[in-house]
DNA sequence: ATCTATTCCTGGCTGC
DNA sequence: TGCAGCCAGGAATAGA
């Protein structure tokens, strides 16, 4: 599951491989995560050459000389270097010097090609790495709901995802489904800290690998081996050791600890 | 305007 | 061994 931490690391794995480098050739095979067209996104990047690539939140782009790729990663994207292309392949870019692949199991990802960026993928947060806690703050302050469905919202701030939504709220001691209208400054400053320093902390381990996630290289992360209470349902907190809850909030799975984190 | 529920996808797991 | 049924969830979309 492809958050902040793990796209970061698949930017920074590909970036080497394909920076400066020509498109030769693009090949498009599913409709689903091609919804602009087959035909339109290989024309459109065949001879392309690609200038750069980043990372907003979730998202990624390639900045080519003559227009953006556009990729998310969705539920079970990968961005394979040089790899052999399985029955998932849903892209492949044969560039001058490799074969970068779009390989997406489920296709809730996204491949396409755009001359200029949509309003509505433009129109995300700030980056969850690059918000200071005055921002943070403001825009908390706006909103209303539960703590835990606005870090999912990606209009809010960029890159949060259920794995990380649900480790920095326990690093926070904030329940989940804590209003947001009840969360003090000195709480919402913890909060800010917990979203940074969980975020930072990931990446440095090159994210977190549940299912099947891995960089371009296929190399798994380790961040799951710090995992604290998702996916430990009925495990002891590591801080109290009571058995950690697993709940539904914001229609997604939230773990948490009825002790540590009180409503 | 905002928030919530539904839908898309398919492999993996559970239980009969 | 086979298979129905359910689950995972990012984000667009529809609905409240």
């Amino acid at each position: 599951m492809p958050e902040l931490p793990e796209v970061e690391t698949v930017v920074r794995s590909i970036a080497p491989h394909v920076v400066g480098r020509t498109i030769l050739r693009a090949e498009l095979r599913s409709k689903r995560v091609t919804r602009t067209g087959f035909s339109a996104a290989e024309t459109g990047l065949g001879g392309a050459k690609i200038e750069g690539v980043r990372r907003l939140g979730k998202q990624i782009f390639f900045d080519l000389d003559r227009g953006i790729l556009y990729v998310h990663l969705g539920m079970t994207g990968k961005l394979l270097w040089n790899a052999e292309p399985s029955k998932y392949a849903r892209a492949l870019l044969e560039l001058d010097n490799g074969v970068l692949i779009f390989d997406d199991v489920r296709q809730f990802g996204r491949f396409e090609f755009f001359e200029a960026l949509p309003e509505a993928l433009s129109q995300k947060g700030p980056d969850a790495l690059n918000i200071d806690f005055e921002t943070f703050h403001s825009r908390l302050k706006q909103r209303r709901g539960s703590i835990k469905a606005l870090l999912l919202n990606q209009s809010f701030i960029a890159g949060v995802g259920n794995i990380y939504a649900d480790e920095l709220l326990f690093g926070a001691r904030v329940h989940p489904r804590t209003p947001i209208a009840r969360i003090s400054t000195a709480r919402a400053r913890v909060i800010h800290r917990e979203l940074l320093g969980v975020l930072r902390a990931a990446v440095e381990l090159r994210g977190s690998s549940i299912s099947d996630y891995v960089d371009a290289e296929g190399i798994a992360g380790e961040f799951q081996q710090l995992h604290r209470v998702y996916g430990r349902a009925g495990k002891p907190c590591p801080i109290c050791g009571a058995p950690v809850k697993r709940t539904v909030v914001a229609q997604r799975g939230t773990h948490y600890c009825p002790r540590c984190q009180r409503v």
